[in-house]
RNA sequence: GGGGGUGUAGUUCAGUUUGGUUAGAACGCCGGCCUGUCACGCCGGAGGUCGCGAGUUCGAGUCUCGUCGCUCCCGCCA
């Protein structure tokens, strides 16, 4: 039988005992982290979410007590009222905070007893995620989690402050919504009061955060919950939540100095340490010629070189075809890697496969020659202006991909990450921003024949640009801007359109006809006809933020209930199956197939 | 939708290449001893549908086929 609370209060927590206490009494309450029973003496290890503080059972101070606490156990829920005494000599825990004192216990109560946990509950622990998202309570309960989890806590807290204290007005917006044709696949909501229709759940407040500027707002921010239903990765959850943010009466540079104002902010709050501001900028053009990406990891350098020029008429077929066709030749420079063996760059190779690429040369520079099986091909002057461009060094390894413009510059930028990492280049503690500006608005979509926007359909075109639209949108860029941390894209935003004849404009280049944009995005329209001021924002990705300030590689351990990549939920068992009553109600019915 | 990895005791793994008696280890768990440990120590013990289902075989953890879970990646994610 549990005893009860009682009046028994705790007077401090687990991490807060020290010399300062000895002799007080005090009452702690926690988890039985570890039980150490001498037969005479012993000693519990108990654990709350701030640390942990021995306390110690001696049958000399209470023989009951003692005879209790022999039947204690490994995350038990116990409270213990006793005397802060300094350890004796010798026998101080250098790396415990608490380390200098114990608590010689004269009352135990057991509030609660537990069942063996499939896992220990402690920081290394090495057993499968599958495990630790089915009991998650547990998982939870490990320092590890618990940091991170009260890290994100600290790092929202700072965020709501930041941005109180700069004029935003906290508002939330609808989460059964209206599906949007544009963007990633929905959740929907079955409506039971209208048979047959849908709600959406939010892929995120985009067009309520215009319509709030709009209704004269202003400046609109929210901690939001945002949905979208597609295939799950490391660092994409089928709900995550965005730091959503929109002003009025700004352009970029505007929105971009309050996101690094929150930026520093935060890290300041949350980590201790500050950021130097402004950011790094680059343009999209910029950042995918020398980093081959649109998110380039700027902690090391080693940037991708464009030989085209060089090699178009060489007498290397393979190179100078792909320039004919308009395609790309680029290379890069892997320092002193001159003795990797065949079998990794055949390595390397596979790895750049998998973004498509046809091969990947390469070229050896020893003392005195090229060791390369495409050396041969080129003249003494194409040489020279080979090792010149590329700074070739006696002890480099060359790498060329040549391919269509995108599967060059993708492959080489994701090759050129692979290699910062293999070869150390990266400092771990680093944490470089970077603003990557002016991308395109539009992209050529292939199999749908028609032109999709980059970031979205609302997005402002560059006012030089807006000659282009008409005859040549790809070429238009847009006054869409991404924040990119260490090589992961943790913000984006963009000028929007505010005004209705452009938002038409657009609207059909992306290939709706009136008819279609009007029934879809006829509300907008009208907000846009009825006082529209110039506004933009951005939005963070705030799971992916806090997990790079977590030091984590994966975003489910930065999140409380994460579900596992086949988008469940291993804890609940979410999603389930629905009675037929309630399929009834909702007017729905399973196709077959769907079972099996 | 596709490719890779993985699944054996509560947990982490070995065993699978080359099919062969009672499937091992560590940690955890249970019992005993132990008054200064903090990964306590010592002695003893329990614990396994080898993910699931078919098949081949005298015999399958091991071979074949299918299927499911977890994970990384490609596609997808405006």
């Amino acid at each position: 039988m549990a005893d009860l609370l009682g009046d028994m209060r705790r007077t401090h927590h687990c991490n807060q005992l020290g010399a300062e206490n000895v002799g007080m009494e005090v009452v702690l309450m926690g988890w039985v982290q570890r039980r150490r029973d001498h037969g005479g003496v012993i000693f519990v290890d108990l654990r709350d979410r701030e640390g942990l503080t021995q306390v110690v059972f001696n049958p000399g101070v209470s023989n009951d007590v003692h005879a209790k606490a022999h039947g204690l156990r490994s995350e038990f829920v116990i409270g213990v009222r006793g005397r802060v005494a300094p350890r004796p000599d010798g026998m101080v825990n250098a790396n415990l905070t608490t380390g200098a004192i114990e608590v010689m216990v004269t009352e135990l109560r057991i509030f609660n007893e537990a069942a063996t946990p499939p896992f220990l509950i402690e920081e290394d622990t090495d057993v499968s995620e599958a495990i630790r998202l089915t009991h998650r309570h547990l998982d939870l309960r490990r320092p590890q989690l618990q940091k991170n989890i009260i890290l994100r806590h600290k790092a929202a807290a700072a965020v709501r402050q930041y941005l109180n204290g700069n004029g935003f007005l906290d508002i939330e917006t609808p989460v059964l919504t209206r599906s949007t044709p544009e963007g990633a696949r929905d959740y929907l909501v079955p409506s039971r009061v209208n048979p047959g229709q849908f709600y959406a759940l939010p892929q995120s407040p985009q067009i309520f955060k215009q319509l709030l500027m709009v209704a004269g707002y202003e400046r609109y921010y929210q901690i939001v919950r945002c949905f979208r239903d597609e295939d799950l990765r490391a660092d994409r959850q089928p709900e995550f939540t965005q730091i959503d943010m929109e002003m009025s009466f700004v352009g970029e540079e505007d929105i971009m100095a309050i996101s690094e104002g929150l930026i520093a902010y935060v890290f300041q709050e949350v980590m201790g340490i500050s950021q130097t501001i402004p950011f790094d900028r680059l343009t999209y053009a910029e950042a995918v010629d020398r980093y081959g990406l649109d998110k380039p990891d700027t902690r090391f350098d080693m940037e991708l070189k464009e030989i085209s020029d060089i090699v178009e008429g060489s007498g290397f077929k393979v190179f100078a075809d792909v320039v004919k066709k308009g395609g790309i030749v680029k290379a890069l420079n892997a320092k002193g890697c001159v003795d990797f063996s065949r079998k990794e760059i055949d390595d390397l190779t596979k790895f750049v496969a998998v973004y498509k690429a046809k091969g990947l040369a390469w070229i050896k520079v020893r003392e005195n020659e090229w060791q390369s099986p495409i050396a041969k091909f080129f003249t003494d002057e194409e040489k020279a202006k080979l090792a010149e461009r590329i700074d070739m060094q006696p002890g480099d390894l060359i790498f060329f991909m040549a391919d269509k413009p995108a599967i060059a510059n993708e492959a080489l930028g994701q090759l050129r990450n692979h290699l910062g990492q293999r070869l150390n280049l990266i400092d771990p503690e680093a944490f470089n921003f970077l603003w990557v500006t002016h991308f395109p608005m539009f992209e050529w979509d292939e199999t749908e024949k028609r032109h999709q926007a980059l970031h979205h359909p609302f997005t402002a075109p560059l006012e030089e640009d807006y000659s282009l639209l008409e005859k040549d949108p790809t070429a238009v860029r847009s006054r869409a801007y991404d924040l990119v941390l260490n090589g992961f894209e943790i913000g984006g935003g963009s000028i929007r359109i505010h005004d209705m004849d452009l938002q038409s404009k657009v609207f059909k280049i992306l290939g709706m006809d009136k008819e279609t944009y009007q029934g879809k995005f006829g509300f907008l329209l009208d907000a846009l006809q009825s006082g529209a001021p110039p506004h933009g924002g951005l939005a963070f990705g705030f799971d992916r933020l806090v997990m790079l300030l977590c030091g984590e590689s994966s975003i489910r351990d930065v999140i409380a209930f994460p579900k596992t990549q086949k988008a469940a939920c291993l804890l609940t068992g979410a999603p389930s199956d629905a009675s037929q009553p309630q399929l009834d109600e909702l007017s729905l019915r399973i196709k077959a197939t769907a079972k099996v």
